[in-house]
DNA sequence: AGTATGACAGTCA
DNA sequence: CTGACTGCCATAC
């Protein structure tokens, strides 16, 4: 166990994401049973860069909204991925997103 | 070792 | 509903 494997935890759970779902930065921090370090979680994926494709578009904070998609190389390209998994988004929100949420 | 930052979450105005 | 502040954890400098 490196002092990165919160890193690689994250990328693990977000890897389990299925398809057509989103979870949050809180539930993901709970998986990992930090639980109050949403915002670790959200550190981490901002080195997923330097990891093989991680699914971090379908990674959405607590309201269901892409407040990450300002990290990725296009504002379109997050919303146009999870439209392509069948979420649909609307003004950066997710719709529905009770429902494609993902729980662990 | 202490300070600053961060893709959050929760609460208050 | 939106905006601002605080609290928590881990990393970077």
């Amino acid at each position: 166990m490196s002092k990165t494997d919160f890193f690689t935890k994250v990328y693990k759970v977000v890897k389990t994401i299925p398809p057509g779902r989103v979870s949050t930065y809180g539930l993901i921090a709970n998986k990992l049973g930090t639980g109050l370090s949403a915002r670790t979680v959200g550190w981490a994926l901002n080195a997923c860069h330097n990891d093989s494709s991680i699914p971090a578009h379908r990674v959405v904070n607590r309201n269901g909204i892409l407040t990450g998609k300002h990290h990725f190389k296009g504002f379109e390209l997050m919303r146009q991925l999870l439209e392509n998994e069948g979420v649909k988004i609307d003004d950066d929100r997710v719709i529905d997103f009770e429902s494609k949420l993902w729980k662990p």
